[in-house]
DNA sequence: ATTTGATTTAGAATAATTCTAAACTATGTT
DNA sequence: AACATAGTTTAGAATTATTCTAAATCAAAT
């Protein structure tokens, strides 16, 4: 039961491929951890997680595939306030909920719609490319999901 | 001409009262560096502009100084991606659009319409009491403003 | 086999921010 | 007014996530 299945391997040395960058084993690795379990992580998280599989890999390389995997489009950086960058490999559009309770993100499907008036908001001198949208709160209830 | 007006230091006195806290010359200085020039300074930009009319503040005052105003809901903190933290005493509903050449940040108006249905894409079980949300790209033509 | 270039690695360096403890200031009480 | 108390400012040290550096390792192509 390896952790990356064969659709994602492929996937990830296309990408990589296409982009001039090497599928290695490190690499397979640190998106097989992102893909397996998706609560954002932090690179501390995702090095830790790496590190049992792979006992050697250091905090550097770690950092290096996750630039490589973000550079190549796989991989979305999540910035909450000042705290560490997690990592994000949903890459359909959405939303990030922040809990201030248990720190947790998670993500918030956005119906393509609602990203279309957003992207109406923006004065016409204004071209972006991207936009981020973070909600930040609690969970009703004793829902932690 | 003093920058910061009677009204603002009105304001600014009475709000920090209310959270138990003195107006002092430095809080008054740095909140009127804000009101002065609202560019989204980082603590960095926001020390200089301060030492030059109080040459004695210490960068340590200046961040103590943020981080009172944020506390008492006069200034929000502007975070994108891992740049240093921005300030901004705008406290109507607005987004931010971050140009990727020039790394300026600019306020945008948003409806309040928008923001509403933009709760709207929020499940029942996440309460959210902010919304944050970011453009990033680049302004059209020479229009730097 | 050998060269070449990419990747990994450990540890040092960086930079924004927070912490610490001492000095200073303001306020309230007698 | 003098004093005690608590809040504020200050310089510099500490922290921490991240990036950089340079050497070692690996892979691909000749």
């Amino acid at each position: 039961m390896n952790s990356l299945k064969q659709i994602d391997r492929g996937a990830l040395s296309d990408a990589l491929d296409h982009f001039g960058q090497r599928a290695t084993p490190q690499r397979e690795t640190v998106f097989g951890v992102l893909l397996n379990q998706r609560d954002h992580p932090t690179a501390d998280e995702v090095y830790a997680r790496t590190k049992s599989q792979m006992p050697t890999i250091s905090m550097a390389t770690v950092y290096n595939c996750l630039e490589t995997l973000v550079s190549c489009g796989l991989v979305k950086q999540v910035n909450i306030e000042r705290e560490p960058t997690r990592y994000c490999p949903n890459l359909s559009p959405h939303a990030h909920f922040h809990c201030r309770e248990t720190g947790r993100v998670y993500d918030v499907p956005v119906p393509s719609g609602v990203m279309q008036e957003l992207a109406g908001v923006l004065p016409g001198e204004y071209e972006a490319d991207s936009v981020e949208l973070v909600f930040r709160g609690h969970l009703a209830k004793g829902k932690t999901k």
